[in-house]
DNA sequence: ACTTGTTAGATTGTCGACAATCTGATTGTC
DNA sequence: GACAATCAGATTGTCGACAATCTAACAAGT
């Protein structure tokens, strides 16, 4: 018998095309926060009916994306200053850990793929596609999850991350202007390519940082608004 | 004006009630692993119809704690050895975040709650409640991240949780015997209110690896059935 | 005996309609 | 004019029925 491994049939429900949809459009910055989703605008546009929809929005509510409010309406959630400080300091200790699980797995795969997703950003940012650009920059930071064999850290990440494409999708429709040519990812690449893991574990801190002051300002640009309550 | 803070308002919708009567039935144990849940009995014992249900269902999907095959049915979440190993080494992780985050907000409050909290949990174990046992005593530990004050990590944090109560609870149900009378949290509720973060961090480690092993053993004891395919 | 095709029953996915709730505009009163 | 009560419109929450899909049992062919 051939030793052939297929990969699972993709969902045929509409709800999962809807959950792919919304959660494009909310990460693309398409939808943008505080946005209220009108359930029957949506359903009448997608030809689908309130339920598989609703169903949908639950799903990317417990996601972290979209907030609930009874009887008020599903929106797209905010963005603080303080959100982004908050999720980007637990990344960088999630990074931490997550290299030091991957560092001892690292095989010929792991470096095929490191290569493979480098080009992937190279390419996008050469076509000066941002919105791809950020996708395949956010993958390639992913393979350290992936490699790291644990479900729990690479769930936790994935949630994370949706966050971090969102911020980082708004910050680059905000200035609206080209992105940096330059690729910043070239000494994270070899340092995980290396033998010196701290030092590995130190860049993903640094470079984190890099892209955090940017979006930091960003952010805090959006606080002008609205002044909470009290 | 009376400056008084109101908690808001309670959840009035039937799907909220639904999540938490299904969350409660999961996590205690009264649902197994692996178990199907069928909309149309779960619906009419409760009384309700199968759109809340469902709503419902995507949300503990979500959580973390359910599975969903499409046109198949929705599960309760296996528990592997391997879940509860990857689920303890990030809550390891993440504690020691959180005590540091924790450690400068320290107040008042926070003590007050300590023992607060840490009361709650002696009390359950003298009343020989071993599913409030768990539950406080997941309560006491989530006081450090309640005062960390990063939404994301608290919010992480209580994805874990959830599965951790899970397996702690299933432990329980297993060996069916009386709870462990002495009090392993002394000294941890203690270290919180000294002086030496390094040594609080340290004492979590090592305290989580306490009853670590037992659950372990548990697990393991699991793996016996289904030899996973190929 | 093994595989393949068919079918009946059960279960999940989806739909359209109705009920409950909120929002804001309008009216009436002082 | 300010304020409370009322009401109409829009939106969300829930329901019952139908459609699509799966599962398992059975029949037929090799």
């Amino acid at each position: 018998m051939a030793k052939l491994d297929f990969s699972p049939i993709a969902d045929t429900t509409r709800r999962a095309e809807i959950v792919a949809l919304l959660r494009r459009a909310i990460l693309t910055g398409q939808l943008e926060p505080g946005q209220k989703l009108n359930e029957l605008r949506i359903s009448e546009q997608m030809r689908v009916s309130r339920a598989p929809l609703r169903e949908a929005m639950r799903e990317l509510v417990q996601e972290g994306i979209l907030t609930s409010i009874p009887y008020a309406g599903t929106f797209v959630i905010d963005v603080t200053a303080k959100d982004i400080v908050d999720a980007y300091s637990l990344n960088k200790v999630l990074d931490e850990f997550a290299i030091e699980l991957a560092w001892p797995q690292r095989d010929r795969r792991f470096f095929d793929e490191l290569d493979h997703r480098h080009e992937a950003v190279k390419q996008a940012t050469r076509a000066l596609d941002t919105t791809r650009q950020i996708e395949t920059a956010l993958q390639l930071h992913g393979l350290i999850y992936e490699w790291a064999d644990n479900s729990v850290l690479l769930e936790t990440w994935q949630r994370l991350t949706s966050r971090l494409q969102m911020y980082f999708a708004l910050h680059q429709r905000a200035r609206n202007e080209a992105v940096p040519a330059l690729d910043v990812h070239e000494t994270y690449v070899a340092l995980l390519k290396g033998s010196h893991m701290k030092a590995a574990q130190r860049h993903a801190r640094e470079h984190i940082d890099l892209d955090f002051e940017e979006l930091l300002a960003y952010a805090r640009s959006l606080e002008k608004r609205l002044p909470k309550g009290a």
